[in-house]
DNA sequence: TCTATAATGTAATTAAACTACATAAAATGC
DNA sequence: GCATTTTATGTAGTTTAATTACATTATAGA
């Protein structure tokens, strides 16, 4: 069904993080929009350059319909999918040049992990524009408590911003294991904020839980995979959406994205909650370092 | 590092990124177009999706103001220097480092905190050449166990480690409250390695700890700052500077810096194992993985 | 001070992006 | 097989963005 597979366009030759996802999302869109998508694949190097009724005009179908296709991917409109295009092309992502490779020898091999994190905090630069902080944190500001849902690697994840929002004088607590997790979903209330880290999030206990927390009302606010099923129950997702990693010795950049988005709310609430907010991270760090500035 | 830049655009020359042209020819420009590029510079991030009319209402100048310097360097409109900003902005040397201010708004701020996460990173890479990995991992490698140690804070990324080492299939364990880790330490053995993660170092219980841990035989690998006491008692330092925080609303970027140096002693350690770390990772990873690989 | 030139803004123009609604096609139920 | 809903797509209009033409103001040199 692929006929691009064997063509030798030079641009689309290395390929690149965004028209991977294209193609992979190419058989849940319509006939019109697979048209748009499928020239975007085999064009990409004009697609960045072109206007919305270029593309209209070169794949036969009306303006709407190439902003419908943009929607499908995710994107806001046309302009964003054309800055992730030219984001996307700034790197003809050749992992295989940037993976650990078993032979690697260690300074390499950390160099490589540096560099892979840091891309990874730059790939979330250019989605952070379409992710909902204004209403994530609209919601903590009034909420009753903060809980911090993680299960695994994620949980160390939860812990860590389940710390790091306390210091802002909100009540937190955390659900890391399957029985605390439904046990605290089924008392949720509407004024509850539960923020839920998974890399996958298909989870079914988990999933269950903060269904059920949702039902009763209170909002879930994810960051997971906005394919996954925990991110059809959320009320909020931001999107991280695990790389296609298929290195075993990849490290969980995913993690670093995860962790980065959790400072930015955190910031972010204790900017909504003014002064109050501020004074408490103040005494907290001081709590600290009081403790060594007299005699280090 | 090299670059894969064909852009057929006439300037893709020598790697100049655009702002730092920008800055070049800040000299040459007229009074309002100085002050769009000066905008520009220190708002990269929003400059990036700001419209024309945003750009020319942030900086107090008409629209075709900032369309002619657009062309004063060297674009042939704004749409063009939008492009070659969001291109730029993927090269990660060009973040510049703005602390978040109390009157920042939401989106302001979270992209002030992934940006100075980001330089974060890039200054931990330009550390990695000095730093003792061969050393460290060296010993990990016949290490009996490894105890990873952390208080506050750091616990978490000390437990985080924890778990990613485990999977290499060697025995880890940590201590994460003064009495463990004075227990701990005091039947420390030659064979096995600490891993120590402390901003600040100079918690007195922890350092008495390690030096009794040293004293014992036992390697102590630290990561903190290397003026601490603790860095005084350390076997090999990694230097995890935290950073001259004024501000209250600064995110401990300094935490990502820690839990990159550790992803890349974990990869290190894989790769100096061999074959059978390799097939611990895998097992893991698996172990995870199939549980919804069947049904998605 | 007067002119020439550069710098900037105003208002109009064109083009791009998007919305609302209408229609056609496909799928579903009876 | 026909009516009914759902989905897909296009048409036409609206809004916003980008750009141009031209007027005005400031600046520098004689």
């Amino acid at each position: 069904m692929q006929e691009n597979n064997k063509r030798k366009n030079k641009e689309g030759q290395g390929g690149n993080s965004l028209v991977k996802r294209i193609e992979r999302q190419l058989g849940q869109l319509s006939r019109s929009e697979k048209r748009v998508a499928q020239w975007i694949i085999e064009n990409v190097a004009s697609a960045v350059d072109a206007s919305i009724s270029e593309v209209a005009e070169a794949t036969q179908v009306s303006q709407p319909t190439v902003i419908r296709f943009c929607r499908s991917m995710g994107m806001t409109g046309f302009r964003d999918l054309r800055t992730h295009l030219i984001a996307a092309m700034q790197r003809p992502d050749n992992y295989l040049h940037n993976d650990v490779a078993i032979n690697d020898d260690t300074d390499d091999a950390v160099v490589k992990v540096v560099e892979s994190s840091i891309r990874a905090l730059v790939d979330l630069r250019t989605l952070l524009s379409g992710m909902p902080f204004q209403a994530a944190i609209g919601k903590m500001v009034n909420a009753r408590q903060l809980i911090f849902v993680g299960l695994g690697a994620s949980g160390y994840v939860a812990r860590d911003a389940c710390h790091k929002f306390f210091r802002l004088g909100i009540p937190c607590s955390t659900a890391l294991d399957s029985q605390t997790i439904l046990q605290q979903s089924a008392i949720a209330r509407s004024d509850e904020v539960y923020v839920v880290i998974s890399h996958v999030g298909e989870w079914a206990e988990m999933v269950d839980g903060m269904r059920c927390a949702r039902d009763r009302g209170a909002t879930i606010i994810a960051l997971t995979d906005p394919v996954s099923s925990l991110s059809k129950v959320a009320t909020w997702v931001f999107d991280c959406h695990p790389p296609e990693d298929t290195n075993v010795f990849t490290p969980m950049s995913s993690r670093l994205a995860q962790l980065t988005l959790l400072d930015g709310l955190q910031i972010g609430l204790a900017l909504e909650l003014g002064e109050q907010a501020e004074e408490n991270l103040k005494l907290t760090k001081q709590a600290l370092f009081s403790k060594w500035s007299q005699d280090p």
